[in-house]
DNA sequence: ATGTCAGAAATCTTCTGA
């Protein structure tokens, strides 16, 4: 088998697949994108378009859903090995599913897609539920990392883990403070989260920490662009021995004017660990 | 507090979640 010179992997929480299937299509065909973890997609397993993205150049598929809300899926362009579907908190939600992917036998990578709960709106977890989850789900999520790899593992995190953690995440880092997603309360959960596997954070590898960044914006702006209103809600990690193979780290901003958009849009990774291991 | 989406269940609109 040709072995391709890059592994390109994108996060994107398209907010309804089936609304959006020819997007993923239109990705696929300006991209090239080998792998896709979505998250949101809003289909129950049987209502999930598979003969329709494997048609798009994506046969291999690993998907957790049921009707109406949450829901993540991986798509991939190579085979998927060990699929598995993780239930945190207690809940069977189809928040997190990870897949190993062999490319060659000698490097296995497991990838996840996890979509963290939003958290609703008031920043309290002795009031809101939502915000409770939220924090526990963070904290079952590293949980997991902690107890199940080796820091020699090669493992990618791919998610809307719903948490703007550098003032240069969202559009105003004094004005969001006590806003859900950037309160310092959550962005201390998914730092322990992050040091569960010593996860890098591949974006802020290739783009300094000052230089604003956003992935999400809210559908209620008139004008998203102008109004610049943005958080950086989507993330991909990698564990440490693919750190030196971080190849690029692309946002996709220009996908937010798709019509009809997703509030968020793909973060795309490449990672060149493929070619080295060629050169060696 | 506001606005805008998407899906479900039940209608021709309201609810929930984001």
């Amino acid at each position: 088998m040709l072995t391709p010179p890059t592994l390109t992997i994108a996060s994107w929480n398209i907010n309804s697949v089936r609304r959006r299937l020819d997007q993923i299509e239109r990705l696929a065909n300006e991209t090239g994108v080998d792998v896709i973890c979505l998250q949101e997609t809003k289909a129950s397993e049987p209502d999930f378009p598979a003969a329709e993205i494997a048609a798009f150049g994506y046969p291999h598929q690993a998907v957790a859903g049921f009707g109406g809300y949450n829901g993540v899926a991986i798509l991939s362009r190579w085979p998927l090995g060990q699929i598995e579907r993780h239930g945190h908190c207690e809940r069977e939600d189809a928040r997190h599913i990870s897949a190993v992917i062999t490319i060659n036998d000698s490097e296995p990578l497991t990838i996840h897609s996890v979509y963290v709960p939003a958290g609703g709106d008031i920043p309290d977890a002795a009031v809101n539920p939502k915000f409770a989850h939220k924090l526990r789900f963070i904290d079952a999520i590293a949980d997991y990392f902690a107890g199940g790899f080796g820091f020699r593992d090669n493992v990618v995190v791919a998610g809307d883990l719903n948490v703007a953690p550098l003032p240069s995440d969202v559009w105003n880092h004094a004005k969001l403070a006590r806003i859900v997603t950037h309160t310092p309360i959550e962005i201390a959960a998914l730092e322990r989260f992050k040091r569960s596997l010593h996860f890098i954070d591949a974006l802020r590898e290739v783009v300094p920490e000052d230089d604003p960044v956003f992935t999400w914006w809210s559908y209620r702006a008139a004008d998203w662009k102008a109004a610049n209103k943005g958080r950086r809600l989507d993330h991909i990690w990698v564990s440490t021995p693919l750190k030196d193979k971080i190849g690029g780290v692309e946002v996709l901003s220009d996908v937010r004017n798709w019509a009809p958009p997703s509030d968020h849009v793909p973060v795309v990774l490449k990672l060149d660990m493929i070619r080295e291991q060629l050169e060696t």
